[in-house]
DNA sequence: CACTTATATAAGCGACCGGTGATATAGGAG
DNA sequence: CTCCTATATCACCGGTCGCTTATATAAGTG
């Protein structure tokens, strides 16, 4: 599942939200997304899955809790796909200095891409 | 449909690069999508159809040519959204330099962000 | 140990998305 | 007007995604 995907769905989008606040036991992520987008615990265990096995998250057990924290590289990635783009509302002279603030890693990051679709099926 | 949606089509993702280049008849972009990805003029025209209703292209006509250049609100919006998460990969003091270069702007468009869904259905 | 709480997994189902082939629309060329 | 090219739309279909209910797993509590 592609990041772009991962971020694609409104749950997960709010769980990250929730997560960017510090690390949350399931539990509470579940309670607050239960309350706003009125679904199941399954169903936010599931968007919690899609996030951990795309590595928008991390996990740590606590007895019988599990603690969900940001893992913030995919949306790194997606930052990177950004960049090329910026310069349409960051004009001229103030592209430079985005650039600069922002630093050189990332062009480093965008070399291997991937996205590159095959040929022929 | 969400921006995060159209970006999760690789085919769109890859338009959307194109037309980074500059504006561009839908023909080419047929033309090159159509190789690389194998797929027909009228998936292609669909996807140039998504990419219009939601902000992310505009048409002009000219004669029997379509021109699509890349209106990039939509992409702004994302950028914001990314934003509450920069501080995971922009630690500390560059954080200032960056949000400085990024200008105040994006603070103001997060004001009206949406989102937010009912609390039962 | 039995019981409860916290979380994950499984199975099934409806909805939606992206593809195709066929066709419509419209501008330019002869 | 007729024909060709460029592009969009239609109708249909298969696959995938997200939801639900039911159940499994595992850690605490008495």
């Amino acid at each position: 599942m592609h990041a772009f995907d991962v971020l694609g769905d409104p749950v997960r989008r709010r769980i990250l939200e929730l997560l960017a606040e510090g690390e949350q036991p399931a539990g509470t992520v579940s309670d607050v997304v239960r309350g706003e987008f009125g679904i199941t615990q399954p169903a936010v265990s599931q968007h919690l899955k899609v996030l951990r096995e795309n590595g928008f998250a991390t996990v740590r057990p606590d007895g019988t809790r599990r603690l969900y924290a940001v893992n913030s590289e995919p949306l790194q990635d997606i930052d990177a796909w950004l960049g090329q783009f910026r310069r349409f509302w960051t004009p001229h002279l103030d592209a430079l200095a985005t650039e600069l603030a922002r630093g050189k890693r990332e062009r480093r990051l965008r070399e291997a891409d991937g996205d590159i679709p095959r040929s022929t099926p």
